[in-house]
DNA sequence: TCCATTTGACCCTC
DNA sequence: GAGGGTCAAATGGA
């Protein structure tokens, strides 16, 4: 891994975690459009931690000099801890198997991945508090399609649901369905990430115009909305000044931004895709590695 | 009637 | 023998 990777990977990483804390932080209020936004953050590094990951040739290479690198090599020990405490397998795993964490709200339906499924057992692990369900792809029969899939809740945390797929889609329909919406969601994926961007200059742009320059120094590139406020007024303050409140460290814009709406209502509408391409993920390095990401949004 | 789910029994691996 | 994975009959809903 090159050191410009190594501190792409230490930067998003750091990212990540400051989105968490923020996400965890406006979980106490009742701000759902903050709370939309802080996931979508944070489903949007975690798919490109993921992606980065798979450019990892065996261990970290330390090659950050300063306190970062800490940082990173616990980061991605953790990853590489939750995968493995996977239960091992009894049997051996046909083809390739790919494991991925998914949090949803509490009772929601497990969220679409593009393929339909067909459940054909469940059974009680030992050590487990829920059942494991299994499912084959429905298309087994007609098409002959080998693709399996465990679901499991999490024991820890029922709101999360362990996935493991087995085998690959060979069912035409799904292929097809594959590779058309590949292209898709790719450009879907950065016209997302365009927008935040955006939103973000936006608002550095409206601060410089309506704040201390000085005191807007330190402004990151993450953003808490404050919804509490009244209609068309949005708050917004770094995740680093705590709490939001109204105070200087609160920028207020004015009502009836046109502008600012539409970034808005376009990243909201795109982290609302009802579609979630496991195999798109898995094509972008998540092959054997456990990725957690948080789906509740779809079912807000 | 068809299809998906449930569930007990059986099979396989360790 | 224990535990995980799969089969297939029973069941229920559209």
């Amino acid at each position: 891994m090159g050191s410009s990777t190594a501190i792409v990977l230490s930067e998003l990483i750091q990212l990540h975690s400051l989105a968490k804390t923020l996400s965890d932080q406006l979980n106490q209020s009742q701000v759902e459009l903050s709370r939309t936004i802080a996931r979508d953050i944070i489903f949007a590094i975690e798919k490109t931690i993921c992606a980065a990951k798979t450019c990892i040739p065996g261990e970290a290479e330390h090659e950050l000099s300063n306190g970062r690198v800490q940082f990173f090599d616990k980061t991605i020990r953790e990853f590489d801890c939750r995968e493995q405490k996977m239960p091992k397998k009894r049997k051996t795993l046909r083809g390739w198997a790919s494991h991925v964490r998914v949090s949803t709200e509490e009772g929601a339906e497990m969220p679409h991945d593009g393929h339909s499924w067909r459940k054909y057992g469940q059974k009680d692990i030992l050590g487990a508090k829920y059942p494991r369900a299994y499912y084959r792809c429905t298309h087994r029969k007609n098409r002959g399609c080998s693709a399996m899939k465990q679901v499991q809740k999490s024991t820890e945390n029922p709101s999360v649901l362990d996935i493991t797929y087995l085998g690959n889609h060979t069912c035409s329909n799904s292929q097809q369905d594959y590779s058309a919406s590949k292209s898709h969601l790719l450009d879907q994926h950065q016209r997302f990430l365009d927008r935040q961007k955006n939103l973000i200059k936006h608002l550095d742009f409206q601060s410089q115009h309506n704040q201390d320059p000085k005191s807007m120094e330190s402004f990151p590139s993450s953003v808490v909305l404050d919804g509490t406020k009244a209609d068309n007024e949005f708050f917004f303050s770094s995740p680093l000044m705590s709490p939001v409140s109204t105070g200087s460290n609160c920028l207020s814009l004015p009502p009836f931004d046109p502008e600012l709406d539409e970034l808005i209502s376009a990243a909201i509408s795109e982290a609302e895709s009802p579609v979630m391409d496991f195999d798109f993920m898995r094509e972008f390095g998540m092959m054997d590695v456990e990725t957690q990401f948080d789906t509740s949004i779809f079912f807000a």
